[in-house]
DNA sequence: GTTGCAAGTGATTGTTCACTTACAATGCGA
DNA sequence: TCGCATTGTAAGTGAACAATCACTTGCAAC
């Protein structure tokens, strides 16, 4: 029982990266201060040194994953690639990371949302929204650039974008993780360009705030 | 305190549709015995009279949830219409029964699975199937009459319905249920038909079962 | 080395949960 | 009207949980 005394600061980063842990791999409601502790090496006492409360670690671990997120979507930005390419290279890695379970997604995150409090409740909102606005501003691009038909709405494609990303995640753990997350990969990602790319494109009405 | 002696099918209904009612009103969090039995309007172990586990009681929901979802699939279908109308008017239908909140969606379903026993999962996972082939058995339809492209991934394409409508639900309740569920409807359905009407489709190279 | 304090322990508290038990009321057929 | 299974109730049980408590340990400054 090495009961060495740590930094809280190098504590709380564990504390944080152990949850990520237990979230992607088993879920939220293995998401206990009891297996925390465990995982982590620590007593439960201990973790309530570094955090005040089960919603405070839910929080610190939000902030974390939001910044995984926009990190992805910085990261799979190549040099010489268009705004489609950027969103499919996007697309794949959100894949490999959820099925290599070392990324929580929103997906599982979506989760907590339902019976977290206000304070959690609001930073996961926050997350979603961050999101959202950087593939519409990727979207933009492309429809700058001529790559998207100037009629997309780049509202409702980010939204749609989110989607596929759901869906594929949600479907692949009801098949209990069998198949390969990225099956229907083409597929969707050819549905979704030509989409975008055709024309006959209706926006909705007024889109307010 | 009428403690009326019911039988026990006509309890049964009673009880599963509170259950229906709490999970779609305030998540399955709150879908506890305790509350269930307040709602009901009976006492916690008469619940078990008609039902031995919670569990129990969450499959039989999920059955409930499956034919109504099933039923909204042929309802949604109108004489003259094509499969692409029949496919518009379902996704309204089911925007305006999810905000209504009459209706209990896969979505709020899909928080359940991850902590649901094996039996529960995997009636959860058989509903879900079912109504993606009855989709994609629209699809089909649709490809027959030439209103569809014929190189879509019709699988893949349900796959595209099932995440619009996971998606669209997934924001609205991350926003307090604010602004109309069917906002984007319009833009996202145009980009969808986009999607299955235009050439240049690619399919997945080898979907094994 | 002593002292001060942050970091650790683990027993315990109070609450909520699914589920059980002992007993009472109901209503139906004979 | 009586017998009796069925449906109901109220008061439990124990397990899991987040959180707290009194107390101990390790580290570093003086």
């Amino acid at each position: 029982m090495p009961t060495e005394h740590l930094d809280s600061e190098v504590r709380r980063h564990q504390i944080v990266q152990t949850a990520r842990k237990i979230v992607a791999t088993q879920g939220m409601t293995s998401f206990t201060i009891q297996e925390l502790a465990k995982d982590v090496g620590l007593s439960e006492g201990a973790i309530y040194r570094h955090f005040k409360s089960k919603d405070d670690i839910l929080l610190a671990l939000i902030h974390d994953i939001e910044r995984n997120l926009l990190d992805a979507v910085s990261e799979s930005a190549q040099p010489e690639d268009g705004a489609l390419d950027h969103l499919n290279h996007l697309l794949q890695r959100h894949f490999s990371s959820i099925e290599r379970r070392d990324g929580v997604s929103f997906v599982v995150i979506g989760e907590s949302l339902r019976f977290a409090d206000h304070q959690v409740n609001q930073a996961t909102r926050q997350m979603v929204e961050s999101y959202l606005d950087m593939i519409e501003g990727i979207l933009k691009v492309g429809v700058q650039k001529g790559e998207i038909d100037g009629n997309v709405d780049t509202e409702a494609a980010a939204v749609m974008f989110f989607g596929m990303i759901q869906a594929s995640v949600t479907l692949w753990s009801f098949s209990n993780r069998a198949h390969p997350l990225a099956q229907h990969n083409t597929s969707l990602w050819s549905m979704f360009t030509n989409g975008l790319t055709s024309q006959n494109h209706k926006r909705a009405s007024s889109p307010p705030a």
